[in-house]
DNA sequence: CATGAATGAGAGTTCATTCAT
DNA sequence: TATGAATGAACTCTCATTCAT
């Protein structure tokens, strides 16, 4: 019985998986596509090519092309949401050292992910309101964990007391600004050093001028 | 012989007023149509229409849409650089006061031009590579003014040993989250309490320990 | 020998019905999805859905998508020819019951597939050449039954020496035209009285002088 | 002050000429290509072909493919009913008369486009609701001033008391017939033969009794 | 200087058909 | 026998650009 039962499950998990891979494949593709030019620019017929396959497979995975750039943002933001937590608890329970892990991993992530960093802010307001919405949605998500080590570090007396929001918002910036000015820091830095020398500039500011010297490690 | 003269020059200054009158029309409808519509949505005819004139027309004053794309970038740019300079001046010589005044008024040029600076930022990747050149070349430029008094600061002793070039990217790029995140600020703050709040912010991060407390009524 | 045939033969027999009802069932579906949607409009997947088979199955029963509105006309075309005949028998040999007999059964059966007769107007230009002469000749051979009634009313002398040829297609249209022009006749008479009106109609113009009284009853 | 005030007058008369003509010219191509290939056979690209003009241009007059079918069935249906009205007067006050100088008219209009009442039978369906209800709407307009003869001839005593709506219905599908049939009819009659054999049919069925002699210079 | 009718290449999207499973 | 993922040509429609007036 089991034996009967097996095998469509077997079929469906086939087709799960190779939807899902179609999807990937074409995301990816999508990515590399729009990374070089653009989203209007990108032709249906383009996005077929880089991902070898007919353009009339695009629309059996998704809608159009503006679900397309949906997904790919999408894809991106919940990358970011779900690998910053881990990488915030691998260093403990301090909330300052918790904050700079996650912002040392966010610009990891954009690192990895340059184009489509730019992508969003280029292109969201390509998308139809609920698309907006959902962005920002993701974006605010995101900045949850961030969020939190700032308010715990707050209420530990070990920061400074400004708004969480803003202090979020402003890394977060900082971070996406290794995309945005790319061209501008990338001479000039590497990732790791960026990231140490945004540390540099932004600890200062948060932290209660008694807890300061206790993180001097974190600036070196 | 001047009598002949005198009118022609005044034709041609007419013709010259004109002629510019009409790139400022043209250019203020391309930035209106633009702000709510994008540029790759903007038609022509859309244009055309907002300016009140004729589709042909555009093509007398602008080599095509992406000539004025460029120009309308360019002319926002302008406008930065042209303004920060004197508001800076305004008061007086301590560089502090100085990159205070200048990241204030940045960002109050910012909250006049919210849709112009986000278009910076979405279409700047739609030009040629000269054109984009040409952007960041304005870029560092307005910049020029807050890092010499970063620059000035350092040397001072007032602020921080940090790079230069990397506080006026950062100050630039917080100035511009006001329209980049505007959606998300805008119900928090006004544009004053944003300005006020990012001093508080970053301010501590420059000033060097010992000036800190002369400048305690920069951050209320 | 026997043995071994006769499972084949039941096995052939099997495939044949199974190949025959799946014919049906396409058919059927086919029509079913043209008469809201239109032949046009109709694409092979929303027929396989209708038809709950996959599209594939479609073309080992049918060359591909003209061919099955070939099928579906003729199959409709093939009712009427079918039918006739016997219905027109019932009654007995007078021409003129014949006639009317055959007249009321090809609007009866006209009320049955009202968006297939739609249908064989709308699409028929659609077919390739060779598909129109079959659906001209079939709408020949199904007439034939009515020109012999009415030749044989004329022969007789109780009907007016009319071209048959023309009081056929006249009969025939006015059959269709319950089809046709449902819209608008459906609101104001069911079948049954449309076809006593337009026997009311149709007769005085038929019966020879001197026969009409015999058929007052036909006329109520 | 008339004189500046004609110019502009001219101006929009022209404009107003040559859009009229443009529509005109593109209505003749509609139908043209539609005549051998059927409207969803027909290609915009066809279409501008055989106008004579590009693609693009079509859209300027017409607000896409299915707006051009409606406006071209239109049009032939307003031709129809513009004509019928002074045809139907030039014979004077007779009800029988004027019934048969309508029909006959009718069936000329139906000769000189044959092409285009197939069309609305083959098209009509393609049509949205709206555009649907437009058509029938037409067809009962055209349909007026035959009604207003029958109910004359009725109430005169000329005509039996049959339904006016049925009559004037029928009368429309036999001159529709010449154009739908046209196959079978044509190699057997010329119009006017094709005219006067109807005539000779549906008049015997539609003079009363004691008028039926007073017409026989209509069946000849 | 100013117009806007006209162009036509190119876009996104659909769908009849095929074929490996 | 039956499936449905994959194809790619063909479709309608848009719009930057030109040019006769």
């Amino acid at each position: 019985m089991a034996k009967r039962s097996a095998p469509m499950e077997i079929e469906e998990a086939v087709r799960a998986v190779r939807t899902s891979s179609r999807r990937r494949q074409l995301l990816n593709a999508a990515v590399a596509v729009m990374q070089t030019t653009g989203f209007h620019q990108m032709s249906m017929q383009a996005l077929a090519d880089q991902a070898d396959v007919s353009v009339g497979l695009i629309y059996k995975y998704f809608g159009g092309k503006e679900d397309l750039l949906l997904a790919a943002i999408v894809d991106i933001l919940d990358a970011f949401r779900d690998e910053l937590d881990p990488a915030m608890d691998a260093v403990g329970d301090d909330p300052v050292e918790r904050l700079v892990a996650g912002f040392r991993h966010y610009v990891e992530i954009v690192d990895e992910n340059l184009d489509a960093v730019v992508l969003t802010y280029r292109e969201s307001r390509t998308l139809d309101p609920q698309g907006r919405e959902r962005i920002k949605e993701l974006e605010v998500e995101t900045s949850a964990p961030l969020r939190a080590a700032v308010e715990a570090g707050i209420a530990a007396g070990l920061m400074n007391d400004l708004d969480p929001d803003l202090v979020v918002f402003n890394l977060m910036m900082l971070a996406h600004a290794w995309a945005l000015k790319h061209w501008h820091f990338a001479p000039r830095y590497t990732v790791e050093q960026y990231i140490r020398a945004q540390v540099r500039f932004v600890l200062p500011a948060l932290l209660a001028p008694g807890a300061a010297d206790d993180y001097r490690h974190l600036m070196e």
